[in-house]
RNA sequence: GGAGUGGUGCCCGAGUGGACGAAGGGGCGGCUCUGGAAAAGCCGUAGGGGCGGCGAAUACCGUCCCUCGCGGGUUCGAAUCCCGCCCACUCCGCCA
């Protein structure tokens, strides 16, 4: 959500940054501006009324106590309450508006972001690892794990349809591996608190980091109960300091938290139809901070660098893409996808996405701390991350690592959560 | 799911129609006392919003309004009475 003082003082140059955005939110912006002066007017009214009301109600009171008649007081207290009552609804209707509004416009991109329309706008802003040079043809993920008899896509869409998949014996162990892995990494060298979140929240949790109410198709939703499945461990762990005032010492807080993430995937019809990039259900590791807003770029890019030690320890090359204006979707101030080079696929995949948002959730779920002693209370800045997501880099894991023979060779620091396996073997050359 | 109890400030807790933004206690901050501390005493300690002043300010000053879980109602007037909702806890049922 953004500051309603700045786009009361600022609507044409909103306007103009969210227009980079591609969107055009120039019909609400001056729909805002103007409920936004006639809410002021109501409010000057009601409040020299109520004024009158205390008043007035005080030396009713006093009358009361002394036996002496109150009658015309009474009378007149009527029609004042009348016109309060009726400015108060109308205030509330306008407030109501007022508000949807507000939780529909998009945040503002920060002036660093690259122009852009869409993803071909996006700027590579660094590299890492030399791609490996096959002397066989590598495969795609979906073929290895077939060969390894480690994922079963038949079953899984048994079970829950397309885009679902069910992992088995080693894959099974090497996707917890995985999460296992990425969980000590943070926690350990990177001082992040591990949090384990509730998969299904309330509604507000949800607005509060702006899944709702402009994204409603992409989510699950439990109606019964108005549960909303998580597409993001962001939500619950953002949602953690919701209507919180956080002390200045706490900060920065960084917690890591694994969860299943469950996306409708809505208007990606026949993209990513093979293999196990793009599905309905996935486990992902998520880094999230809470900072002071001085600090939040500097913890941007520090959170960038946590994600991709991931990678670099797995072995696994890379790059950074800063994205542009056009592609950085409705909560980013500023955005980096770290992607994951796929020898399979001969492309970079996105394995993680770390974000700023400025104070744009953190006013949506009102988290606030207070500076120093004795000053205003001031929102905070929230960032996310991934790190990483898990399925995409268990495939990426098979096309980096697969071998001539159809064996998948295990990177050493994940041995130690394998129980000691090396390598997995082709199914047919198992016992 | 059934029955019951309850939601008040940073925390505990009083308050069943008017002098209550709210007793009392705790915590925290400041001051007095002290060589220093403890104890004791005194003072101060919520958030949001509007208007005006000054301004770069979401810094500061003044003033007013709102907020006792949330929303509505009764009343001249509601923390207090009525209705609906949400949440927490206890017991029963069910359950990993």
């Amino acid at each position: 959500m953004l500051d309603l003082r700045l786009i009361r003082e600022r609507p044409e140059w909103v306007k103009e940054r969210i227009r980079l955005k591609g969107d055009n939110v120039d019909a609400e912006v001056d729909r805002i501006v103007e409920l936004d002066r006639r809410r002021r007017e109501i409010i000057v009214e009601a409040e020299a009324l109520k004024h009158e009301r205390n008043i007035v109600s005080d030396e009713i009171a006093k009358r009361r106590r002394l036996g002496q008649p109150a009658e015309e007081l009474i009378e007149r207290m009527r029609d004042i309450s009348d016109r309060i009552k009726w400015l108060d609804g109308k205030l509330s209707e306008i407030e109501r508006e007022l508000d949807s509004l507000l939780l529909i416009i998009p945040n503002l991109p920060h002036e660093s972001v690259p122009i852009g329309e869409d993803e071909s706008g996006n700027v590579e802003v660094m590299r890492w690892g030399e791609p490996r040079q096959f002397d066989f043809e590598p495969k795609p993920h979906w073929e290895i794990a077939q060969l390894l008899g480690i994922i079963d896509f038949e079953r899984g869409v048994k079970l829950s349809g397309s885009r679902f998949y069910v992992l088995t014996g080693l894959g099974a162990r090497l996707e917890r591996a995985l999460i296992s892995f990425m969980i000590d990494l943070h926690v350990e060298k990177h001082g992040y608190t591990e949090v384990f979140p509730p998969f299904m929240v309330r509604r507000d949790c949800m607005v509060g980091t702006g899944q709702l109410p402009k994204f409603e198709v992409e989510a699950y939703v439990c109606e019964r109960d108005d549960l909303w499945l998580i597409p993001t461990a962001e939500v619950p762990v953002t949602n953690l300091h919701r209507d919180e005032i956080l002390d200045r010492e706490m900060l920065p807080l960084k917690y890591v938290a694994y969860s299943a993430c469950f996306r409708r995937e809505a208007g990606a019809a026949g993209k990513d139809t093979r293999g196990i990039i793009r599905v309905h259900q996935f486990n992902k590791v998520e880094l999230v901070k809470f900072v002071e807003p001085e600090r939040s770029y500097e913890e941007l890019e520090s959170l960038v660098k946590d994600a991709v030690e991931v990678l670099e320890l797995l072995g696994m090359p890379y790059r950074v893409v800063e994205m542009c204006t056009g592609d950085l979707g409705f909560a980013a101030s500023k955005k980096y996808d770290p992607e994951v080079w796929m020898p399979g696929q001969g492309r970079y995949v996105e394995v993680s996405s770390c974000s700023n948002f400025e104070d744009f959730q953190a006013r949506r779920a009102n988290i606030r701390y207070r500076p120093a002693k004795g000053a205003k209370l001031r929102y905070v800045h929230t960032l996310n991350g991934s790190g990483l997501a898990v399925g995409r880099t268990l495939a990426a894991l098979l096309e980096n690592y697969q071998q001539e023979d159809g064996s998948v060779i295990i990177p050493e620091v994940l041995r130690p959560y394998m129980g000691g396996v090396e390598r997995i073997e082709p199914q047919s050359r198992r016992k």
